[in-house]
RNA sequence: CGGGGCGUGGCGCAGCUUGGUAGCGCACCUGCUUUGGGAGCAGGGGGUCGCUGGUUCAAAUCCAGUCGCCCCGACCA
């Protein structure tokens, strides 16, 4: 029964005043949500059908690669997190029941299931398996922003794999890549797979699935040739510096007075940024002095640097520039460097370019890698919109949001929880695990912030809270309502799911409501149309209108549904 | 955690500079009229001015503290 006169739809002509991200804004104008504090939100009725419905195609679609569906609690043992060393993250919420004992809010459940299947799981008879459940997740977020997006508190479909070994962790992988797909396909976004960060903690492989829309906390390297990748991995050939300076038979000093940054420099000697070398002095786990060098139109990406290097750098302190580096800062530079150096593929090759000199207010030019210094190489520049792709397109740089990630555990936490089998040969074995999630909240956010318009939101078919939004513009007692109670019994009678507006309010203010919340397809019974013995429908994404004659209305309806996007 | 901003009926805001017991639009309730693009008239209900303390005869307004929320950055298993 989803009569709007006996509904909770509560909309809004003004977004809250705190709201900046589009989908923050419509969603809780449409009624699809409220906010309880920062990062905390309720889902009312219309809004839990939206989720619902990005859950069901993630269930069918983890059904269809013979996933296990289970439900762990969200409460647990504070043990169970110290013994995965989890325990110490900032993000996890902890917390003591009465009796003093410890315990956490899981923000996801590696430990809870490898605990299970450490204790269910012995023989290599009982795998592979996949198991997976949808729940809460906790997560002491820095920073909750942008509605729904980014939460406190949220619901993900998190997935495991468990297998013998590392190719059927792959098999298991690659079955998560097919399903993921195709929930997305099947979702309607516009979405990407992209190569994503590792991290320090695995090794294998790791995808993210990336949604683009204007909210979106990530940026995407994409090309037309097929590239994707997330702007902290991504890799490309750089674009070349017009109008560089001539090579030199040898460094020759400038005199660049206060000229300390990549701007000032440039200016001063009328060469482009690109022609320079910037010198980053970085400490490498604290300790280790390390010179980084990018182009001077480059930047430093920070992950790729710790990936290269096998752990984390920081930038070093103006102070310890001078005493480690023994180098004022701004102007230094890798020729005559007492430390180690690594420098950037990009600068590979390059000629008559200008460094630091060590010494103030002054830098060489005419530098060359390799001749003038020596370093080791590695990849570690952020991509550049421009650059080329291995695959050779162009780059392009999105911003996008995460909708879901993958990723190759291996045995981080079966090791330390002691998820083992016994092998056909008789030996114990770690089991070797995949973990995969995907937040429904987020793909339904995603889809706002994609497809909505002036008027709202317009949704895909496949996530939308009804399939149709039936308005009456008659009264009780009229044709026009008797009709469009008929209509309401037939459409639901064929499976559609209808929201019937049969409040009384003017034509207006139901069809603003409708384009708010933005069901593909509305049907409108009104005097005007029953006239000429029709009811009118409206697509929702571009507005289109077409006249439907009553007696093929039920018919009409289910053959316009099924050719909407 | 660093920087910035904001807390006044459900939503959006004014009032604060210069203290005198709270107002506007929307929404809501009642009645009549109206009914294909956010209706009209009339009447009405609803606010510890985030909280605590201080100054004062008197605090939404001044002072101190505190809590909450938003944005940028850092962070993001």
């Amino acid at each position: 029964m989803t009569r709007l006169s006996q509904y909770l739809l509560p909309t809004e002509k003004e977004a809250p005043a705190d709201a900046e991200a589009l989908s923050h804004k419509l969603m809780v104008r449409a009624g699809l949500v409220r906010q309880l504090g920062a990062g905390m939100w309720t889902y009312l009725p219309a809004g839990l059908r939206a989720h619902r419905k990005a859950e069901q195609i993630v269930r069918e679609e983890m059904d269809a690669i013979g996933g296990l569906e289970m439900l762990m609690p969200v409460l647990q043992p504070a043990e169970l997190w110290r013994r995965s060393g989890r325990y110490a993250i900032d993000e996890l919420f902890k917390l003591e029941d009465r009796k003093g004992a410890e315990h956490v809010l899981a923000m996801s459940h590696e430990e809870t299931l490898t605990f299970h299947v450490a204790r269910e799981v012995r023989s290599y008879r009982d795998l592979p398996l996949i198991l997976y459940h949808f729940q809460v997740k906790e997560r002491d977020e820095p920073r909750p922003r942008a509605g729904v997006l980014r939460t406190r508190e949220f619901v993900m479909k998190d997935s495991y794999s468990f297998d013998r070994d590392e190719e059927g962790l792959a098999a298991s992988y690659e079955k998560h890549v097919g399903a993921y797909d195709r929930i997305f396909e099947r979702s309607g976004l516009e979405w990407y797979r992209v190569e994503a960060d590792v991290g320090m903690m695995g090794g294998f492989g790791a995808h993210e699935y990336m949604a683009p829309c204007a909210a979106g906390e990530n940026d995407v390297a994409l090309s037309d040739a097929g590239y994707a990748a997330n702007i902290e991995v991504a890799s490309a050939m750089p674009q070349a510096v017009p109008d560089m300076p001539e090579a030199l038979g040898a460094p020759a000093a400038v005199h660049t007075p206060g000229a300390k940054t990549i701007d000032q420099v440039s200016g001063q000697l009328g060469v482009p940024a690109g022609a320079l070398i910037k010198a980053l002095p970085m400490l490498v786990g604290e300790h280790e002095p390390l010179l980084v060098l990018v182009r001077g139109d480059h930047h430093l990406n920070e992950i790729k640097l710790a990936n290269a290097l096998g752990k984390p750098a920081r930038a070093a302190t103006h102070e310890e520039v001078e005493g480690t580096f023994g180098a004022p800062p701004g102007f230094i530079g890798p020729v005559g460097a007492r430390v180690e150096v690594l420098a950037d593929e990009a600068l590979k090759g390059l000629k008559g370019m200008v460094a630091g000199a060590n010494e103030p207010d002054h830098h060489w030019r005419g530098v060359e890698p390799g001749r003038d210094f020596n370093a080791r190489y590695a990849d570690v520049r952020n991509v550049e919109a421009g650059d080329t792709c291995p695959s050779g397109g162009r780059i392009r740089i999105e911003p996008a949001i995460e909708v879901a990630n993958i990723f190759k555990l291996g045995t981080r936490y079966s090791e330390p929880l002691g998820a083992t089998y016994l092998d056909e040969d008789g030996s114990e074995r770690l089991i070797v695990m995949g973990s995969y999630g995907i937040g429904p909240a987020r793909i339904i956010a995603a889809a706002v912030e994609q497809f909505a318009d002036e008027q709202g939101i317009s949704w895909p078919r496949s996530l939308s809270p009804f399939d149709v939004e039936l308005v009456t513009l008659g009264k009780e007692g009229e044709e026009a309502r008797t009709v469009a109670d008929r209509l309401y019994e037939k459409l639901r009678a064929e499976g559609l799911d209808v929201l019937y507006d049969d409040r009384t309010a003017s034509a207006g203010e139901k069809f603003a409501d409708a384009e708010l919340l933005g069901c593909p397809l509305r049907l409108t019974v009104g005097k005007r149309g029953l006239e000429s013995g029709e009811v009118e429908a409206q697509v929702r994404r571009g507005q289109h209108k077409r006249a439907l004659p009553i007696g093929d209305a039920t018919q009409d309806t289910l053959g316009l549904w099924r050719e909407l996007p």
